[in-house]
DNA sequence: CGCTTCATGCGAGTTCACTCTCATGAGGAG
DNA sequence: CTCCTCATGAGAGTGAACTCGCATGAAGCG
């Protein structure tokens, strides 16, 4: 095990330097990175195949689940379960909206890229419905509300409907409450054909 | 009025261009752009400040309302025509997915950007309900709805979830189907509170 | 403490998004 | 048909995302 420390080292104080520029709220370039953490472009690269491995490595501290797991404590209705959980989601991605952005941006462009994208949202969201869907069919609601608990969601709403930080999260929260509300109406979910004819 | 036409014919050149190698499904560069409409890399951008609105006037070519108002010729169930603008759109978006994906990556990498995007599912969503919401407060619907018949739902469904483009399609109209009945039902669109207590 | 290995730095190279400048030659007015 | 204007082309330049290869010096083993 060559020179763990050592890499151990430079792994995180790249890491650190990327939260530090995010934070800031400037652009996160490579070389801005790797100026920052005092280490060569090159190393930079070393560790992180590209900008978007590196900012995911960046977004990916604070345990979106666990605050979700703690809010959730004793709510059975999943309703409420799955409003918490786009709550939870949407402040998380508004905390860090410049990395996200450059993550979203990137898997949308390459949807390769997006294969090795760890889907935080569907954690959040099967345990949400855990409850429920553990006696129900929540195959189309899962998706429903991958759709809706997302953080392109909260850039439609921010950026297309100009909603400020705030209604944009009461907006999301609305639509993973009504969307779950009519799935847990509608029974085994399977709203397209409980249309008024 | 100076050399109006050989402008104009030099713009549909590169538009004629961008579209031909969107069609082929290789990546868009202005580089490609240029050669393939003969013309030099300064001319382009001398149309076009920038890929994306290049782009952005590639994909606006087919009237996806012009669809929608064919496709709800005397249907009058909201619900039936949220379904049907959400079709509409999925195909859209899936027919010109390079461009659209470079479009939609760019305008949430760099917000700013997206004030000039032209919002055109606002313009479906609104004929959708226009039946129904001449009678009742749409608001939160429609915002659900913004959400939801986005290219951005599309890419989670295909990218994320891994649907086919078929499946992702269903997904997304059953979505939006579902939102609407919701809303629907609520009334006057006040879901949030329809919690089963 | 010395030796080897390997993480790192340096620098050069590629492609693309854009920007700017300058010369040219074709379009169109007279 | 001529002359002026202006759209265009050519080319250089910047900065960022990567990629590669080579030299080095420090980490850590014996």
């Amino acid at each position: 095990m060559p020179r763990t420390n050592q890499m151990e080292r430079t792994r995180s104080a790249i890491v650190a330097a990327a939260r530090e520029i995010a934070e800031s709220g400037a652009e996160i370039t490579m070389p801005a990175v790797a100026a920052e953490a005092r280490v060569s472009e090159a190393t930079a690269y070393r560790y992180f195949p590209d900008l978007v491995s590196l900012l995911r490595a960046a977004v990916t501290a604070d345990d979106q689940l666990a605050a979700l797991q703690a809010a959730t404590e004793g709510v059975t209705d999943p309703v409420e379960r799955a409003g918490r959980a786009a709550e939870i989601l949407g402040r998380a991605v508004l905390r860090r909206q410049g990395a996200v952005r450059a993550v979203v941006a990137a898997s949308i462009a390459r949807p390769s890229a997006a294969a090795e994208r760890p889907v935080r949202r569907f954690a959040l969201i099967e345990h949400a419905l855990a409850p429920w869907a553990a006696t129900h069919d929540g195959e189309q609601l899962a998706r429903d509300l991958a759709v809706v608990i997302s953080a392109e969601s909260m850039f439609t709403l921010t950026d297309l409907c100009r909603l400020s930080p705030d209604e944009a999260i009461a907006s999301l929260v609305a639509t993973a409450r009504r969307v779950t509300a009519a799935a847990v109406r509608a029974g085994s979910g399977d709203p397209a054909h409980s249309t008024i004819t």
